[in-house]
DNA sequence: AGGAAAAGTGAGAATGATTATCATTATTAG
DNA sequence: CTAATAATGATAATCATTCTCACTTTTCCT
């Protein structure tokens, strides 16, 4: 199991963290550098990118795949599940445990030929707004 | 629930559709474009990205995310499950079922709002090759 | 404290996937 | 057969991300 040392954070890194734990979306590289910006101005968007890859190295947040406007972020490390809107593509956090037997997950991982770390289950569907509109 | 009409196909069409069936690993528009050159060689690359995204719109082939070399296409339109390596990225199929429980499908999709359409189960870990190197 | 080495920074250039534009060519309809 | 329509492909434009590099800040050693 490799765990990566926590490095004390300097407070470029602390002013990133913070907004990414504080966004309950799973904001974008630019969007996280937009909203530090209030706090630092002076900050490049290039440092952005930098931290948010070292955050995610040290395991402080995660990057949870990408869609047409970049990578996205979650401050909550925690294993948890996603609903993707087919409409919008709004990315939900799911707030219960979706529960998968273990030995479904074992199985699946043994027939897919990986040594298990984690896993994650995504519903795909129309979130509230997208579905009111009827489409 | 909308089903989109399949139109009848062209031949070029035809040729990228056959390209991503065959395939059996989840081709980036690159490598798919590659591909079809050897059968079409004047076919040119914005097509190919045309024709990707209207054969995944009338559901004869899916989207299934992107990664850093970008977005993939699967011919098997099947529900099914993948595995991602997370030393190297690679994108596996996962060849047997993953029973989710129905209950815990619906309960999830309620808490997250959303109109459940279908759900993947991703899993996350070392495949063979990264497994074998030992990290 | 003093100063050299290391790490971090930010502005802007470079990269690379995807999309838009548009003149040209194929297809369809009447 | 001809007009309208759709598809094509070359090229330019867009946009997220990465790279470069000169400069600043921090760390570390004595």
């Amino acid at each position: 199991m490799e765990t990566i040392a926590k490095t004390k954070l300097n407070s470029n890194a602390q002013a990133v963290l913070n907004i990414v734990l504080a966004a309950h979306n799973h904001p974008t590289a630019l969007e996280i550098y937009e909203a530090v910006k209030s706090v630092r101005p002076h900050m490049g968007l290039a440092s952005v990118y930098r931290i948010l890859h070292n955050l995610a190295e040290q395991g402080y947040i995660r990057e949870i795949g990408r869609d047409e406007e970049g990578n996205r972020y979650d401050g909550n490390t925690a294993r948890h599940d996603h609903a993707v809107c087919t409409n919008c593509g709004a990315l939900l956090d799911i707030p219960v445990e979706v529960k998968v037997p273990a030995d479904a997950l074992e199985q699946a991982a043994r027939a897919a030929g990986i040594e298990l770390g984690s896993y994650e289950v995504r519903l795909y569907g129309l979130c509230p707004s997208c579905s009111m509109r009827t489409i």
